[in-house]
DNA sequence: CTGAAAGCGCTTACAG
DNA sequence: CTGAAAGCGCTTACAG
């Protein structure tokens, strides 16, 4: 044990600071633990553990005194201890790997987990994966090894061996935003397709022909889905998809900002954009600025996500939105249900995006047109 | 479960699918432990357990056909198991809470903890305090029950009752952004006098006498600070303070929103806005173009926190920068570093804010004028 | 270099 | 209604 320094405080008045003078011997313990509060109450060990977890089968007077000890020393029970006795699924901890955490779609998800977990008793464990496939494996590992219950993630890649394995064994994995496939996991997810779809159509209807869209890297889910979606509106409205179109960054706002520009700089510019994430949004923004072209004069613009700046932007800023917080919220929910019942099939639950009209895009109506 | 006997080895081929064949009749077990290895390999847990901490004291022949059990079966070790063992300080985990999630400056802060925490081995437990006193109690209480080494969090408010006494009991905590009164604990915080100082002498060096403030709740160290650079600078040139220029609100985008429209509406308007707070500069922008005011024609502007978005606003915002991802490292790395000396005094490491003058004050030059 | 034993702080059958 | 005992998975003196 190290030492420290406890005996700075000599004389004492606060309730708190009385607790553990009937213990003194034990003064410079860190927290209590039931073998004091059994020396103490003069219980057995097992009796004030049941106090606790089964009240019921305790005599009320004892409960009642059991109660005043744990008041008076400020009793708080070491959740390790208890997590190494339980069983799986009662370890009360999710673990949760962020790809971008300042990203605020996903900061938006990580609220709604977080007070999902902490309103049901559980803990989070937050991991950040970078985007990077590797990464994500050892924060899986890691998450292993502290016996989560289960994780919550965006996959950062659709296809992923290493997942795959941890499923099929058992282990619980909830997706979040993006998909996962050749797995049976349980999901969260909004509707890319229709989003993409709606944004692209949207301009379309303002009489767009040229519209482009940048989004990210197509190994993703979610990337994926908004490219078919975009493809699909041009489609049922005859407009033929160019391919020079259409370019694939990293969901980054330096890569919005690199392919906006090459997009600007073609001899025949679109004369709409459509940004699938965003970060790239931000990007595609400062390229405009620094290009100066003008929005939406010059160009059209929707964005994916109804980010907190969206409204500040000037023009207020056209975007698909989705409910970060309740689909967060909404995977937790997931996540304690499938640790309470291992073996029902796993669900998707798929939310429907809307289109947010401002005025990037010159419709100066500013309503919500929920589809 | 329950017991198990080790099956001599029949033919593997592949490391991972076939791994667990050897003890088939535990193959319904979520991972192995020290006890299915030893029974495995014919060594003791110790030996095992030693191969681990200290392989020095184990022979090479042995570590090998440890290395090879651990490799065949997949084996990792339980962190729950391995905190409950270790003393204070060992359990490698550290807490956080966050009053704001989807406040990218915390989100930067938190990205540099997690990448810190990760590289050293350590587990980070989210907590969402909510900018609520309270709640941030309740996240304490939960982290103290998971034994974590110690907390790191931008304090709610400056003087806390509770956490005052958590530091008193020796329970490590570092305050990241803003200050704790009263208390002798680590802190890594920015200049914010400086920072608040440095913004509003920026605009009166451009000519302006009307120059407002909106910030966040004054109990919160970072509000109270800024405040008092801006009054400074503001004294240093020989201006007049006017309290009616300076409004108080919760640092959420809505007040920032709501502040700006009644100093907009006031008889005789600000010429410049300071906004101390980069949720409330949301909030400030959307005002401005609902009330149809022009940046900079109308209002000058400058912001706190170089937000992802400051540079594709329209104008690009000036804003006063802070090191939010080194901020997040630095406290990772001062609580690691209090863990092991837990008897050193008490740090405070202050970051030095910059001004990054962009186009919303008119100075049309894109420079990083450091100070 | 290795193993048997104790113990971290809890919970839960099992006997009273 | 209560207590003694076993055990969760590990680590660490203590003996060999």
């Amino acid at each position: 044990m190290s030492d420290k320094n406890v005996n700075s405080t000599s004389s004492r008045t606060k309730p708190f600071s009385h607790a553990n003078q009937p213990l003194s011997n034990i003064e410079e313990k860190k927290s209590y633990t039931l073998k004091d509060l059994a020396k103490y109450t003069g219980f057995s060990k097992s009796t004030i553990s049941r106090a606790f977890t089964h009240p019921e089968k305790v005599k009320k007077s004892s409960l009642k005194k059991i109660q005043t000890a744990v008041d008076k020393l400020g009793y708080q029970p070491s959740r390790v201890a208890q997590r190494l006795r339980s069983g799986q699924g009662k370890a009360k901890v999710m673990g949760l790997i962020i790809p971008d955490i300042m990203n605020p779609f996903f900061a938006d998800i990580t609220r709604g987990i977080e007070d999902f977990a902490h309103t049901n008793g559980y803990v989070l464990i937050l991991n950040n994966s970078n985007g990077d496939l590797e990464r994500q494996k050892m924060c899986l590992e890691t998450l292993r090894m502290e016996s989560v219950d289960g994780v919550i993630l965006p996959p950062v890649s659709e296809s992923d061996r290493y997942v795959e394995g941890l499923v099929n064994e058992g282990f619980v994995v909830v997706c979040v935003d993006r998909r996962l496939k050749n797995v049976p996991v349980d999901s969260v997810v909004s509707d890319n397709r229709k989003g993409a779809y709606i944004a692209t159509s949207h301009m379309i209807k303002l009489g767009h022909k040229r519209i482009a869209y940048i989004g990210g890297n197509s190994r993703i889910s979610t990337a994926k889905e908004r490219i078919e979606g975009y493809k699909e509106a041009l489609s049922d409205h005859g407009i033929d998809i160019d391919n020079e179109s259409i370019l694939e960054g990293d969901s980054r706002q330096e890569s919005g900002e690199r392919l906006t520009k090459k997009l600007l700089r073609h001899s025949n510019p679109p004369s709409a954009l459509f940004t699938g994430n965003n970060m790239m949004t931000l990007g595609a923004l400062a390229a405009c600025y620094r290009e100066n072209i003008h929005i939406p004069e010059q160009l059209s613009l929707v964005g994916y996500d109804d980010v907190p700046w969206a409204e500040a932007l000037n023009p207020p800023a056209t975007v698909i939105d989705q409910p970060g917080y309740e689909i967060g919220r909404l995977a937790a929910e997931t996540l304690i249900s499938r640790i309470q019942s291992p073996n029902r099939s796993p669900v998707t639950i798929p939310l429907t995006p809307k289109l947010v009209i401002r005025d990037s895009c010159g419709a100066s109506k500013t309503l919500i047109e929920s589809i």
